[in-house]
DNA sequence: CGCAGTCTTGACAGCGCAGTCATGACAAGT
DNA sequence: ACTTGTCATGACTGCGCTGTCAAGACTGCG
């Protein structure tokens, strides 16, 4: 009784409902609603009034039950940064909003060794039906993880795919480009002497940046005093950026390969008795939440998050994943208040 | 054929092959693996051991289908801050996990007018059946959604609910008496002029922490010499921060309702060209992530809201949400560097 | 004009499970 | 011993939809 059709999460019709509606059979109205193929003009029209009238809206348990999708794609995660990981999450909800999805969110452990990986996600597929997965970095590059979603028959995109690009679908930004344009930027400025705080060697992206900044200043003449890695974190980056004020003579500029570690190199700075951006520039990358919680305001990189993370999920949605599209979104700088000129 | 098995998410077994296995019924696998009462021992114990055999795991689609429960359970966000909104979801997805339960996402905004909630909350609820909601401040004390949740006969659990705490189930911390441990640790140190960060109206633990943290300082004897709004945010911090400095003569000690205000705040002394905690001390609310990206590391209230969404997830999945149980949870003074003795 | 080929539509079964009702077994009450 | 009641179990239906197959309505071509 009404118990029933309340709990049913959508109004009220079923697609039953909506056929005699409409005066056609069952399975006209699930070629409609479904996009399939040969039906005609006037049958869709038919069909989708009756849709409207009885606002219908299908019911996810008998799709999933009958057919051979689940409705359902999952994000994977093994990142500890809560901004990067709110904002993907943010992205792949819309595709998902817009498609009629749900989305999954699991979290993986990848630094646990090897056959953990294969463990881990071997219990995430029996747990549920998923019509596919998002990766980010750094799983987005662990071989392990990428071999078993292949021999399960999984589609899976990836989010700044770093190394084996042609195995699967992937959303990135030109990381080395944008690492070179940072070059540029802080050479411009005036700057001569930099340091760089590298992220987590298994990181991809990381790399990626650390070669596009040292390659450009290598081109440019510039001297590079210092390479520490920042581990990407806030706590890393305060050890890593006094591990570069120690230097003698010491960088004019610092490019930290993420913004956590960039705020970390702030403080380390304030710490050391200099002032940023008088003393020491820094710039950051992501464009994430803290380059606007701290001061000063970060000079950052800004790369789509959100959007790659949306541009990821659709693929899956609508199935172009298997066809290994790569898509490469634009990055700009977002000058803020962290970069001067160097002390005269 | 194959594809069939493999798309199911779980091994392969059906409910079939386990009553098959055991030789009993369907339905009596059923009443095992949903304990339902009047099951004999010997019974479960077959089926219990069929099910580990054959490695069996129930497809939620076809429970969904078949019932009238859809095992999935949604939190609902109209919060800007990432820090918090990620540490309610990985509670909820815990508590999901547990249970063999899928979590939805939701955003909403109450910003918007009335009538826009139950607009944005119908929406919601057609888009997908939902045993139950766990709502997040500040929509967690919103009149219009709880009304239209009971009105739909919805059930919910509210986090760190305000007032009307007898509607619903809820789990919070005692918020004024938090606040009320920090006025009594700075006056410990030796405090007497006080300023204090508020959160924004419509906050109902920021309302009872600013309650807490006033009443004790006037019990105490002490002088409450500014009081202005951060916002819960870092530029509103700055700009509060900023606020309190200018006063004469100013506060020895600032209370800031969350963490993010109490970033700010830290920002809006160094640019006074004042120092905390020699200066100024400043203490924040919630121990979230940035307390431990600002310098120096804040002294903050910790509260345990990972296990605050854990619970009040728990509680819709078990279905005790319905006897409307309140649970309080334990908080504890975090001390790092932000608080020192006044200026002498 | 007739037959093969294509497009369009519908009938029907069944996905995996929970709900309903029926049945048999056994304890308690008269 | 006979009813009544409670427990334990099973047969069967159908949730709302998609996949399969078949049949009708066309088209084009010899």
């Amino acid at each position: 009784m009404n118990t029933i059709s309340r709990i049913r999460g959508n109004g009220n019709a079923t697609m039953q409902d909506v056929a005699a509606h409409a005066g056609v059979s069952l399975k006209s109205v699930s070629r409609v609603i479904n996009r399939e193929p040969h039906v005609s003009e006037k049958l869709r029209a038919k069909v989708e009034a009756a849709v409207a009238a009885l606002d219908y809206v299908p019911d996810m348990a008998a799709r999933t039950l009958a057919g051979s999708r689940s409705f359902i794609i999952g994000v994977l995660f093994d990142n500890p940064s809560p901004n990067y990981t709110m904002k993907v999450q943010t992205g792949c909800y819309r595709a998902c909003v817009e498609h009629q999805y749900h989305l999954r969110i699991d979290n993986i452990d990848t630094y646990g060794g090897t056959s953990q990986v294969e463990q881990q996600l071997a219990s995430i597929l029996r747990n549920g039906r998923c019509d596919g997965f998002v990766l980010t970095p750094p799983i987005t590059d662990n071989a392990q993880a990428l071999d078993f979603l292949e021999a399960h028959d999984v589609p899976y995109a990836r989010i700044a795919p770093d190394i084996m690009q042609d195995r699967a679908a992937g959303v990135m930004i030109d990381d080395r480009a944008a690492a070179a344009m940072v070059a540029d930027h802080l050479w411009t400025k005036g700057h001569r002497r930099f340091g760089i705080l590298t992220g987590p060697a298994e990181h991809g992206a990381a790399h990626l940046r650390r070669e596009g900044f040292v390659g450009r200043i290598a081109e440019l003449g510039g001297e590079l005093c210092g390479e520490v890695s920042g581990g990407f974190s806030f706590e890393g980056g305060i050890a890593a950026g006094e591990g570069l004020l120690r230097l003698d003579p010491r960088p004019t500029a610092i490019f930290a390969c993420n913004d956590d570690s960039a705020a970390g190199a702030i403080v380390a700075t304030s710490r050391a008795g200099l002032t940023v951006p008088q003393d020491i520039s820094i710039v950051g990358f992501d464009d994430s939440w803290v380059a606007k919680s701290v001061w000063p305001y970060l000079t950052t990189v800004y790369q789509p998050i959100e959007e790659m993370a949306h541009d990821a999920a659709t693929m899956l949605i609508e199935g172009t994943a298997r066809d290994k599209p790569l898509r490469t979104l634009d990055f700009h700088l977002v000058e803020r208040d962290s970069v001067a000129p160097p002390p005269a």
